[in-house]
RNA sequence: GGCCAGGUGCUGGAAUGGUAGACAGGCUGGUCUCAAAAACCAGUGGUCAUAACAGACCGUGUGGGUUCGACUCCCACCCUGGCCACCA
């Protein structure tokens, strides 16, 4: 069984240089390519540590269907490139000391080798580096466009912000330390006791802070409706789906007028449950509506206490008003509201847990309906009324009777939505405000508008100049008379006239790229401005309008908004017109929208919903001919060490490097994809990929020892032949349906065949001289060696086997194909192989025999016999252990599912 | 609190109404070896039973149900993981 052993080194190295030599994964003319398939990973943002075993994961799964796409007659453009432009770049770039621009050579360059060595199909001619001059303009390009159609504004928010990155995150870049995985740590970097409703930095796990600053926003709000409906269209997983729908947060509802007793004025408060309206018994409003709406209308003696209690609620941060277990504070305003249905005046009061940017920013109380309500009330004696609605069989809320009733509630039995479901009711009661006049039905979304401004130096400035001047005369990017003129574009108009469609004197920037100037001192300071604002050789700029002097914008753009549009990039980074143009038009006509897209569930609403939007405002803009980038998305899951998550705080970061040079890039391949279902949660294991080194050895064995002089019975002939079929059939399904851990195994059992019957011609050919083997000699094992299989079935078998495996192996694979089986072109240029239906039929089935549903023996027989009722049933009767199980008893029943079972009921 | 995913040998996992545990890893025993490693061969869910072969019973989180037949479908519950959340 000796003989050479696979040098994966020298093998792998060599097909890489052969295939970049060969231009083999590089489509020299996009245009003209037939039979187009855009293959897209989510890029990678590339951090110091290199890629890790997790990333390997994905890329690779992501490799195996372009391979298996390729080999199936498409022209297969997959692309690469980094997500270097950002906060995480630039905060490891701190760490050591170094400029984000110098580090960045350094770590694309490891992460490229590391890519390389791994063998992935990538055009490496069309990269993409988000931080590069030539990507950023475009990027400015992009806010721009989106400026001039009023999508982008600015506006004073209350943001998040964190101390140690000193820069305002996104609401989605804060979370629980538990959610970050991080122990939380205060602004000096101490590490703090973790504590109900602290929230922390995604990034660095620092407790945020809330502060007051002019941001600018993209308004994502206004697709909320478009990136809702299109998610029917598209061919997604479902819980991703379900996630963006989550996200969205559309609820249908109502915006109710209570008119404000004896102040001519009324009060808006927007609820998804008019129906429980009767059980009305206060209003809350919060802080900001409060000081905004009610301050003039406060009467004297109460004035001062409202007004320090909005003063010392609007000081605290979002998450100290709100945490779970939080008791409910609150200030009565003395104001009354009136709930028109039953007259009932309902208290005003003030609390900070309402939130100003939900709904109209007031909550209408119904403590008998509602927890939240029902602890307000409890803690500040207020009254509780049921409304019984409907028939009551949600459990909840009978427990929610029941609990009222406890707490001295009155129960209020309303003749008005008697016998109607909480749909019906709710629908009833809307129709009826509605028709009074009393409210108007509205929507409330959970999404909120993208705030996109960083203060930070690592990223795309904001292409955006101030001037002073201007803004005193009001004057307007636009004339009126412009603006007037200016084209609907499809179904959906610019936004125009709109008081903040323009924000001040803020003026765009015609002329890119707003370079980002090489700085020393690009360490964010905290002060609530960019480090940028610290050079004035950078922001002192004369006003494109009146040429006074102005400022430019020192804050630059969010990460997300370079990654939502990377992917029109990738094919025309070749292209002669993409000076002008961000993507060249013929080919984005051509090769988008991307026809797979493999990447991280954790993506689910962040960069897959960003990246939606830009898409949809294009195709508005009509740069685009499509709405959706990703009709087709993959989302795999996440890799597990020792059970946990791969992180560097825990240690357990898996190098795939080490694996790559102990036992080569197709193994680690083989082993990640074969480690569990490609959107599952596999858990690392070095005995595990061991083993898979030992599965490439012996199929290495196959064609060094067994590729010739092969002696097998005709009988075994056909069994390899079958299986040869069946095993074509199962993997291409499963890899068309990412299941690449069985496909593996149905390859594995394809092999071990192959090796049993191969071991046994050379036992055969031994048995002469060789008298240690006679030990594994029997009657029936021993070859008849008249009956042989032509060597060009045995061919046929080791061709198809190589073939299979090219996705998972390419190496080896185009190893095989080269120097044993003699083939002059790259396997990667071979067609998959075809199987035929009737091939893949055994000719014997086994066929359980159940008594009452019990196995009580199994049958062989040919598959014509295993069709046919009468015979097996007849041939099952007459076995032994069958006998026994039937004897003295009727036969009721006898259930038959031909080629598959037969089960007697008596 | 809401939504989602899941619970199968010692481990990763197969099986989507028809022989549960494919394929691997691990372990045990054997062959080879001075020895070890590697390689190869055999075994490996549990209990009972047998000289051995055969065999019987139990077994996919728990309890019910549907079915000739349930890991798979239905109902209730328990547990784990993920996402969202005082969202009105």
């Amino acid at each position: 069984m000796k003989g050479s052993s696979y040098d994966h080194k020298s093998v792998e190295s060599k097909w890489q240089k052969e295939w970049e030599d060969q231009k083999l994964f590089s489509q020299v003319e996009l245009v003209l390519a037939k039979n187009k398939f855009y293959n897209l990973w989510m890029f990678p943002y590339p951090s110091a540590e290199g890629l890790h075993a997790g990333h390997a994961f994905a890329s690779t799964g992501s490799d195996v269907y372009g391979r298996y796409t390729r080999m199936n007659g498409y022209t297969v453009f997959q692309p690469i490139g980094y997500d270097s432009f950002g906060i995480h770049s630039e905060n490891y770039a701190i760490k050591i000391g170094e400029i984000p621009q110098k580090m960045l050579e350094r770590t694309t360059k490891h992460y490229e080798q590391q890519l390389r060595s791994l063998g992935h199909a990538y055009d490496w001619t069309r990269t993409v580096t988000t931080s590069s001059l030539d990507y950023y303009k475009w990027t400015q390009w992009l806010f721009l466009q989106l400026f001039k159609s009023g999508l982008a504004h600015r506006k004073a928010a209350l943001v998040n912000w964190c101390p140690s990155c000193k820069t305002v995150l996104s609401d989605e870049q804060v979370m629980t330390p538990a959610q970050a995985g991080k122990d939380p740590k205060d602004a000096q970097g101490k590490i703090t006791k973790p504590k109900e409703g602290m929230f922390v930095c995604e990034r660095c796990g620092t407790v945020v802070e809330k502060k007051e600053l002019e941001q600018w926003f993209l308004r994502i709000t206004d697709y909320a409706d478009k990136l809702l409906e299109n998610l029917g269209k598209i061919d997604w997983p479902e819980k991703i789906k379900i996630a963006q729908r989550n996200w969205i947060g559309k609820k249908e509802g109502i915006t109710i007028s209570y008119p404000i007793e004896g102040k001519g004025v009324s009060l808006d408060v927007w609820t998804s449950r008019p129906d429980t309206n009767f059980g009305a018994t206060f209003v809350v409003v919060s802080p900001e509506y409060a000081k905004k709406n009610l301050i003039n209308l406060i009467v004297e003696d109460t004035k001062q206490q409202f007004e320090e209690y909005i003063k010392s609620s609007l000081s605290k941060s979002k998450d100290d008003r709100i945490y779970e277990g939080r008791k409910k504070t609150g200030c009565f305003t003395g104001l009354f509201a009136i709930n028109q249905l039953n007259n009932y005046k309902m208290p005003v009061w003030v609390a900070d847990f309402v939130l100003a940017d939900v709904g109209t920013g007031a909550v209408v109380g119904v403590p008998g309906h509602d927890k939240r309500d029902f602890e307000f009330a409890k803690e500040f004696g207020l009254e509780i009324k049921r409304v019984v609605v409907g028939s009551d069989k949600d459990e909840s809320r009978i427990t929610r009777i029941e609990q009222a009733q406890e707490e001295e509630g009155k129960m209020i039995n309303s003749e008005f939505l008697d016998g109607l479901d909480i749909h019906k009711a709710t629908k009833k009661m809307m129709d009826y405000l509605e028709k009074k006049n009393w409210g108007k039905r509205s929507k409330n979304y959970h999404l909120r508008d993208w705030l996109i401004s960083r203060q930070r130096y690592w990223g795309a400035p904001i292409p955006m100049i101030y001037c002073q001047n201007c803004a005193k005369d009001g004057k307007s990017w636009f004339s009126s008379e412009e603006a007037r003129n200016f084209p609907k574009i499809g179904n959906w108009k610019l936004r125009i006239g709109n008081s903040d469609w323009k924000s001040g004197g803020w003026w765009p920037e015609e002329v890119l790229p707003v370079e980002l100037p090489e700085i020393k001192d690009y360490k964010p300071e905290g002060t609530g401005k960019g480090p940028l604002a610290n050079h004035p050789e950078f922001y002192k700029v004369k006003c494109p309008e009146c040429g006074s002097e102005a400022i430019r914008e020192t804050d630059v753009m969010d990460t997300f908004v370079d990654s939502s549009w990377y992917f029109l990039r990738y094919p025309s980074v070749k292209s002669k017109s993409n000076t002008s143009m961000p993507f060249d038009t013929y080919i984005t006509k051509k090769w988008l929208p991307v026809d797979l897209y493999f990447g991280g569930a954790e993506h689910s609403v962040l960069h897959l919903m960003y990246a939606r939007f830009v898409t949809m405002v294009l195709n508005d803009l009509k740069y685009l001919d499509f709405e959706e980038p990703f009709p087709k998305f993959f989302a795999h899951g996440l890799m597990i060490k020792d059970g946990a998550k791969m992180s560097k705080s825990r240690g357990n970061v898996v190098n795939p490097d080490e694996y790559i040079e102990k036992y080569g890039a197709d193994t680690l391949r083989l082993y990640l994809m074969f480690m569990g279902p490609m959107d599952g949660y596999p858990d690392f294991r070095d005995t595990g990929i061991e083993g898979m080194r030992r599965f490439i050895d012996r199929v290495w064995d196959l064609f060094v020892n067994h590729k010739d002089n092969i002696v097998v019975e005709g009988k075994d002939a056909k069994v390899i032949l079958i299986k040869m079929h069946q095993t074509i059939k199962k993997v291409s399904a499963d890899i068309q349906n990412f299941r690449y851990n069985t496909a593996i195994a149905s390859i594995m059992e394809y092999v071990n065949l192959l090796r049993d019957k191969a071991q046994l011609s050379v036992v055969g050919n031994q048995l002469s001289d060789n008298s240690k083997t006679e030990k594994l000699q029997s009657d029936d094992r021993k070859p008849k060696t008249d009956i042989r299989i032509r060597c060009a079935e045995w061919d046929e078998a080791l061709k198809t086997l190589v073939l299979l495996l090219n996705p998972f192996t390419p190496h080896l694979s185009e190893e095989v194909w080269n120097s044993f089986l003699k083939q002059k072109s790259a396997i990667q240029t071979q067609p998959w192989p075809k199987f035929d239906e009737n091939l893949t039929i055994e000719k014997e089935v086994t066929i359980p025999i159940q008594v009452n549903g019990r196995l009580r023996a199994t049958i062989t027989l040919a598959s014509d016999e295993a069709k046919n009722k009468d015979i097996v049933s007849k041939k099952a009767r007459n076995l032994k252990n069958v006998l026994k199980s039937l004897e003295g008893k009727n036969i009721k029943e006898t259930i038959f599912v031909p080629s598959r079972l037969i089960n007697f009921v008596v």
